[in-house]
DNA sequence: GAGCACTGC
């Protein structure tokens, strides 16, 4: 039947460390701890299915070398902090390696650091080393256009995290292991029960908090990359920690860059100071960061005339193992042609052969599939055939979990099922591969595919169709199996299409546009942004269109060099059209900056702030509340009527966002941001401080309207449609067919030309966020 | 008539 491989690997049963191999057997035999709360990455490859991967080669093992018998003569730690977390830390893999982290960064500059979801290294690792002298801060001398001044380098160690929740959640946790306040107030106490300030912070869009006195700072990427800005040597730091590289977000892709820089540069903007950077994955598969920071060659930045002078001595590496049950792997023993059938099949095989409990807890089943469609009709197929099972059997009951859900639907998925004698089935799509861990689930199935968004330069439009998963991505799914007790994993494909399935997933920085990335490395001074260091470097193609993209939106000069209008437009948090656009909106003829920033706050808050509505009785239920904020100008009219009567209603606002089925959460992000980009317009002098709400709603007039149009044609003039004689729209830009898509408001509708803010294939051509328009007025945008 | 998942001074 089918093909059954044990896997090895045992649960944390040994670490590497160096070229050494120790055993852990003291706490093996303790139930590995669920997921942590203070952490909130699920993500990591588990230690089950490293056995499927081919032993990784002695190189990788190890380069930490220099190692010493003893160090305890170095060994500067009583542990601080508050003692009654002690014996949790104790219990984590990392914190045997505490001196070898603290002794390899005395030698070393840069350290990567492998450590399974479980290992503790986002907590621990920043408590290791901020006692080190290393991370004092010190006064120095640099030289700053030819004159010499005194500046603080360094005392405060920041780490990186991709999510706002994981870096606010782990310097909660870090900081009360510390036995500190991130209030700053003086309410923790050490050891010795003495009273101690804030050494932990963390600073995030919307929320920061640096207590003074912190040495500790968990920030995100985005923030980090913001700081650069300003300051381009990281003089706050000594040390930057990069967790979760393995996500290769396109910010943590640039900072990588500009770490490299920083760290084989002369040091001269840091008075010599070297930067420390830990660089953390929790998956193994790390040859080609470990090359990106072995190899000072590849490095532009800083001049060959000092490179002798600063030898790297390349990436140090250390290797500490996770904790996970050991997971079956069963693939199938030839090509599925039909998945839907293969799917049932394995859930009616695991669900009359496998017990529904045993001593770890429930054994629940957990399915990937690629999309809402693809699981409803799971559900409702499995569903059916729940109807048939004899009363001997468990119930079963279904769950869908995808991100359209509603928080409540989803909140379903996570908790225990309802009857006694029931088993649950959860069938999602990548949403439970890295941003949530679903409990109870022993049983993985794995269709082998996944949406993704791949951005296509030469056509300047995005697709999302399903494609193959990466090798990684397959691993990381079957680890889902053995997070409570050991688990079995059902691949719906062959091994042999696993073996020939790619490493791991395109970085992020391959799959998106990269006019922000550009405008970024550009506004941080990198002239020759096609030499800048990056793990994987976009095709010369998209980098050229992107410098062509913003030389039209005005943030290029015709040489290249950033422009006043590029410096503006970087410090908004938004994408460089929609920066242009707001820039638009200041210019006196336009005045409108107020509305503009309304929709782009809208827009940008997230999914669409309209939930789809199921059932054909609430629609029209809801069509009459939503009926007075439809404007015939389209979408971005539609938004802006949306946010100001939200913004004018006095007293409920909840009831107000439920009768019209808009998406709340959504809708306070807006706000947030709203008042965010408010602040920015009024700190650059774009605009009075405006007046708080809430306001009277007043509409605009069709003449506003189309003011406010003409200012989104300055950043989208290259996204706009014709009708054609045949009644279908034909884009000015590359003559592409495109059809309306059915979530806006002007689908199914006929208008003279288009302006559309996204452009996406899925089943055919889609425009979405679609405003009607004059076709004179596209060329009237293009000219400057 | 259709919707992988994240995210930013």
């Amino acid at each position: 039947m089918s093909k059954k491989r044990k896997l090895e690997a045992q649960a944390g049963d040994q670490v590497k460390v160096g070229n050494k191999t120790i055993s852990l057997e003291g706490y093996l035999s303790k139930k590995p701890r669920k997921e942590q709360a203070t952490s909130n990455n699920t993500s990591g490859v588990p230690n089950s299915d490293q056995a499927l991967q081919t032993q990784a080669p002695p190189a990788l093992q190890s380069e930490a070398k220099d190692e010493q018998k003893s160090d305890k003569n170095q060994d500067t730690t009583k542990p601080a902090g508050d003692p009654q977390f002690l014996p949790i830390r104790q219990a984590l893999p990392l914190w045997t390696h505490q001196d070898e982290i603290r002794r390899i960064l005395r030698q070393h500059d840069v350290l990567l650091l492998v450590g399974e979801t479980g290992s503790g290294k986002s907590t621990q690792v920043p408590q290791f080393l901020y006692q080190e002298k290393w991370c004092q801060r010190r006064r120095v001398k640099v030289q700053t256009n030819g004159v010499t001044e005194q500046v603080n380098v360094g005392g405060v160690i920041a780490i990186t995290q991709p999510r706002r929740v994981a870096a606010t959640t782990l310097a909660h946790r870090v900081s009360r292991e510390a036995g500190t306040s991130l209030n700053g107030q003086r309410g923790g106490s050490d050891a010795k029960g003495a009273v101690v300030k804030g050494l932990v912070g963390y600073s995030v869009r919307f929320d920061h908090r640096v207590p003074p006195g912190t040495k500790i700072k968990f920030v995100t990427e985005g923030m980090l990359l913001q700081e650069l800005l300003r300051d381009p040597h990281l003089r706050q730091y000594s040390a930057i920690i990069v967790d979760e590289i393995h996500e290769r977000s396109v910010d943590v892709d640039l900072l990588s860059g500009f770490l490299k820089q920083i760290v084989s540069g002369d040091k001269a903007g840091r008075g010599g100071i070297p930067l420390k950077v830990v660089i953390m994955s929790a998956t193994a598969n790390v040859e080609s960061i470990k090359h990106f920071f072995s190899n000072p060659d590849t490095n532009t930045a800083s001049s060959s005339s000092t490179r002798e002078e600063n030898p790297t001595d390349g990436i140090q590496f250390l290797q500490v193992e996770g904790r996970q049950f050991p997971v079956d792997v069963i693939h199938a023993p030839k090509p599925i042609p039909d998945i839907q059938e293969a799917l049932l099949k394995t859930v009616f095989k695991l669900h009359t052969e496998e017990p529904l409990t045993d001593k770890h807890g429930r054994r629940d089943i957990l399915a990937f599939l690629t999309g809402q469609e693809e699981i409803e009709t799971a559900q409702r197929l499995i569903e059916e055939y729940a109807a048939t099972l004899g009363p001997k059997l468990p119930k079963i009951n279904v769950m869908p979990l995808f991100g359209q859900l509603s928080m409540e639907a989803q909140y379903e998925a996570f908790q225990p099922v309802k009857g006694a004698f029931t088993r649950k089935i959860v069938l999602a799509t990548n949403i439970a591969e890295t941003s949530v861990t679903v409990p109870g689930v022993r049983y993985v199935i794995d269709c082998g595919k996944a949406k993704v968004k791949q951005f296509r330069p030469r056509l300047g439009m995005e697709s999302l169709l399903a494609k193959p998963i990466s090798q990684s991505s397959a691993i990381q799914r079957t680890g889902r199996a053995g997070r409570e007790g050991p688990g079995k994993s059902y691949r719906l494909y062959t091994e042999e299409t696993f073996q020939g399935l790619k490493k791991t997933d395109l970085p992020e920085i391959l799959r998106t546009d990269v006019l922000g990335a550009v405008l970024t490395m550009k506004a941080r001074g990198i002239e020759d942004v096609l030499a800048f260091p990056l793990m994987d470097p976009p095709e010369v193609e998209s980098v050229g269109k992107s410098l062509l993209h913003l030389h039209l939106l005005g943030a290029l000069a015709d040489d290249g060099s950033i422009t006043d209008m590029g410096r503006k437009m970087v410090m908004f948090p938004v994408t460089a059209p929609y920066a242009r656009v707001l820039l638009a909106a200041t210019d006196p003829k336009h005045d409108c900056l107020l509305e503009v920033i309304d929709i782009i706050s809208c827009i940008t808050a997230g999914d669409d702030i309209f939930l789809q509505v199921q059932s054909e009785e609430i629609k029209e239920e809801v069509e009459v509340y939503r009926k007075e904020l439809f404007r015939r100008e389209g979408d971005l009219l539609t938004y802006l009527t949306a946010m100001q009567h939200y913004a004018a209603e006095n007293t409920d606002r909840a009831q107000w966002c439920k009768s019209r089925k808009i998406n709340m959460r959504n809708m306070k992000q807006a706000l947030n941001i709203r008042k965010q980009i408010r602040g920015l317009c009024v700190r650059e002098g774009m605009m009075e401080p405006a007046p708080t709400d809430p306001q009277p709603f007043s509409p605009a007039s069709p003449d506003e309207a189309a003011v406010i149009l003409k200012c989104f044609l300055k950043g989208f003039a290259l996204k706009t449609a014709m009708l054609a004689p045949d009644s279908s729209y034909v884009t000015s830009h590359g003559k592409h067919v495109v059809a309306i898509h059915p979530s806006s408001m002007l689908h199914g509708q006929k208008k003279e030309a288009i302006m559309f803010l996204e452009h996406v294939y899925t089943q055919k051509n889609y425009a979405k966020k679609v405003s009607a328009i004059q076709a004179s007025w596209i060329a009237e945008a293009l000219e400057h």
